[in-house]
DNA sequence: GAACATCGTTCATATATATGAACGGAAGGG
DNA sequence: CCCTTCCGTTCATATATATGAACGATGTTC
């Protein structure tokens, strides 16, 4: 944590980062012990909060993030002008394979799930805009980490483990480079339950004018509707999108 | 505008908001004159936003939101766990219509949408999450007014106008009144271009424990696709939806 | 190209916030 | 039933913020 520019600010946007992590509502004492700051603090910024209608407090005292935070943060994404090409693109993807897609862009090593279409089968994957996942467990972030040079995915992961989310998890790196090398050749990534069981995933990335990797687009199925013809006909379809989508981006 | 309890996290989250309204960015100056600061102040905030990492600064020199303050948001609407419930009916009746439905709470003189599906036809609606829209010229809204007293509906609009938003937009209390009555008959509201030109929309309000309008379903689609029959058809996938939602709103 | 605007940044100090300590109420234990 | 503990709230004052004024940089006008 830098040192804060305006501390009171700084404590209140960590105070709604803290009660976006706890969907159950925290009472006084637990924001901030979290947030180590003495009670009468916490109780000022929770107050201001409040009054500015980002919180609300419930019966027993817990507090909560209200529906205005939401407003705000939606339209943050869809200031992201591009947010309207890549769903246009998503949905004619979507008519093809009716299996539930994502959209993501790259922060760090994770990926964020800005915009999702579901499937209308009723088995399907269960997930929610606005998660993190980790890229190296993700059809999306190999396909992130695949349109980065394999120093830079070296660097990035750096001393970091690869935590398995499964059984199928790649927590090796230099396994996890490899594939990502396979992947260069296709632009198609694909991720076998390695994030959750029974879930296979196809993804591919978009590259900004740079050619700097910044949104993904994925598709999710259940393990046992991903063969390789799916795994091809879908592939082709998302490398198609990604096409058209970075043609746009180019005449930005 | 309350008095502030703490100001710089009030003037922080005013800044937030001013943000949210202009996705293309604000310059300092532009800030500080919307939200009557000094310059010296409002740069102090932005910065603060800027460490925090909820603002970025272009090379333009314009303030933009991030997808930080997206993320906090989208949690925030995931905390209302009925939201999981809401998205699963909603999908089913998607299934059905294969229009694009939404998802919306009632806020003030307004509907918050927080969710939506998306019709695959290609000639479906546009619209998004996390915007709001008029009670009184939407499906949605005009249900969840239905849902209130006529009292409470006068009370409501007292003194407000009802502009126009196309030439079929309900513009006198009385006959949103008298239409309402209607809707109460059916539980059904029906928009037949009031909001946009050729789109017409079929919408249902759902209520709480308490009996009092929380939530509602809608269905939009061109107007040319929407007659007699498909009122019928869909307005009974809504109804039972709201049903199945109101049973389990009361269970919790 | 000189004079003038306009904008972002810096800084000292008047003003508002942060917090330890004290208070009161609620819950739990003996 | 009293004592203890745990919370949330209030309050005075040590500390941090807010802002007018000054500065430097960039762009504009004539």
């Amino acid at each position: 944590m830098a040192e804060a520019i305006n501390r009171s600010l700084q404590r209140g946007l960590q105070l709604l980062e803290l009660l976006s992590e706890h969907p159950e509502g925290l009472e006084l004492h637990e924001v901030c012990k979290a947030l180590e700051l003495p009670k009468s603090s916490g109780h000022n910024l929770l107050q201001q909060l409040v009054q500015s209608r980002y919180v609300r407090v419930s019966p027993h005292g817990k507090y909560r993030l209200t529906l205005k935070a939401f407003e705000v943060g939606a339209s943050a994404v869809h200031a992201t002008e591009i947010s309207q090409v890549l769903r246009q693109y998503m949905q004619e993807v979507f008519a093809v394979c009716n299996e539930t897609m994502h959209c993501g862009v790259l922060s760090g090593r994770e990926v964020l799930y800005i915009d999702k279409i579901e499937s209308t089968q009723s088995i399907r994957m269960a997930s929610h805009v606005g998660i993190r996942m980790p890229l190296y467990a993700t059809a999306m972030g190999k396909a992130f980490l695949a349109a980065m040079p394999e120093d830079a995915v070296r660097a990035l992961f750096q001393g970091v483990p690869l935590s398995p989310l499964t059984e199928h998890t790649i927590t090796v790196l230099d396994k996890l480079l490899e594939q990502l090398r396979e992947i260069r050749q296709t632009g198609i990534a694909v991720e076998d339950q390695e994030n959750a069981v029974n879930v296979s995933c196809i993804g591919v990335a978009i590259c900004d004018r740079e050619g700097k990797p910044a949104y993904a687009l994925s598709i999710s199925a259940p393990s046992f509707r991903v063969n390789r013809a799916e795994i091809d006909a879908w592939g082709k379809l998302l490398l198609r999108a990604k096409n058209r989508v970075e043609r746009v981006l180019k005449a930005l």
